[in-house]
DNA sequence: GGCTGGAATAAACCTTCGTATAAGCGGTGG
DNA sequence: CCACCGCTTATACGAAGGTTTATTCCAGCC
């Protein structure tokens, strides 16, 4: 029942669900690489080893999607020429999956259209060879930073998610209205309860909830994005 | 002192401020072109207008900041190459002013880092030419979308900054504190006052934010990036 | 049949909110 | 000087929020 105290950004929630991904030492980072060059996989494993980075090596899009990921802030590392399928192709391919996460494009002969593509689909970065080893580091932290701040986010609104599932179908109606501004009153009237029964389901909301107060409710409908629109 | 009742999306705000920046018509949309080579200008010229918009054309950058550019939503069409300055720079100046718009590149002889750049920085698109007719329009209609886009994100903000300036000191005080969910006899503690004094400035934060419930009131601390975190 | 458990409700009670009335103080501007 | 505005407080009252206790109804189960 007791929350444990961990400051989180702006709202009073603590996800319980710790414990299930702690798989990795907390702060690790991992740079993956999938290229069909050897020579290349081993130049750049060594160079992003030496900034402290977990490296993954994979020759083909194929082997990247079969393997296992770890689950901590990373970024891909992908020549636009890969065996069988188009980096391009590739990085929607992996965007539209939940192995989602920032893409960096090497080329040694890319062109303007393809360069646009890439960025539009959100690529941090395209670098052409020959380039030097701290663009591709800066690059790879760029985009392991991104990744850590979505993690960051989703994390957040996993746990609210999840706490919200907890609710019953009445507290979440209940939620909603009563975040949207509604009386005790009004709500009991929209949904056809006494306003004494809707009293106790936002008690209970707010317990689940883990709410603190009204002001902590209305940002973590917000936050779910509760229809709390519509009203007069 | 009566606010205007136009409906606005999730909050019951309505600014006032209305009838100041009515100077266009309404639905109007804007291509600013800048390039230096005038049979381009007015290619470019005719061939935005043939889809409705309205274009404004520049020779160089200087002129274009010497202008005055109609407050609508609208586009910026720049030749990478530009005398006295480069489109990247020009970009950025761009961004750093008031004058801020979606940009589209194009240029002839681009290379990819250059490319990079200017997405990076934002750019809407980045054409090579010979370009297609259409792909110039489409970069033009997305950018211009985008500018109202965020003309209408803006737009809230702005109403809600400007009733949230009406606010006495203590009443902004009041507002911040009791969005972070505190009650009014917290409040009075932590700023020094008398609960019923707390009551009253609530009261009058609610009338002048024009906020119908706490929930909207909330949503507006949100909105105005008010530090509600900080509490426990 | 009888038991259990969840949903909904009522009554009672206390807290918090919100407003009105009245009143005191200090600075600004006509 | 006075009017006005912002800031402050006290008292009082009615409305809304929140919890507890107890009761009813109904569905599922041994």
């Amino acid at each position: 029942m007791i929350a444990a105290k961990m400051p989180l950004p702006s709202m009073s929630v603590s996800a319980s669900r710790a414990g299930a991904a702690a798989s990795a030492p907390a702060d690790e980072q991992l740079a993956v690489v999938v290229d069909d060059d050897p020579s290349v996989r081993e130049a750049l494993s060594s160079l992003l080893r030496s900034i402290g980075l977990k490296v993954e090596l994979f020759a083909s899009a194929a082997e990247f999607m079969a393997a296992r990921i770890a689950d901590v802030p990373r970024c891909l590392v992908l020549d636009i020429r890969l065996p069988g399928m188009s980096g391009l192709d590739f990085q929607r391919q992996i965007a539209a999956t939940e192995r989602n996460m920032p893409v960096i494009f090497m080329t040694g002969f890319g062109d303007i259209p393809m360069t646009v593509r890439a960025m539009k689909a959100g690529a941090v970065d395209f670098l052409t060879k020959p380039f030097r080893d701290q663009e591709l580091l800066d690059a790879v932290l760029a985009g392991i930073g991104q990744d850590r701040d979505r993690r960051r986010a989703d994390g957040v609104t996993d746990g609210l998610k999840a706490l919200y599932d907890t609710l019953s179908g009445r507290e979440q109606e209940v939620m909603t209205l009563v975040c949207s501004g509604l009386m005790n009153k009004q709500v009991a009237g929209e949904i056809g309860l006494s306003e004494v029964t809707v009293k106790i389901y936002r008690g209970q909301v707010m317990r689940k909830m883990n709410a603190r107060s009204l002001a902590d409710l209305v940002r973590m409908a917000e936050a779910l994005g509760l229809e709390t629109g519509r009203r007069g």
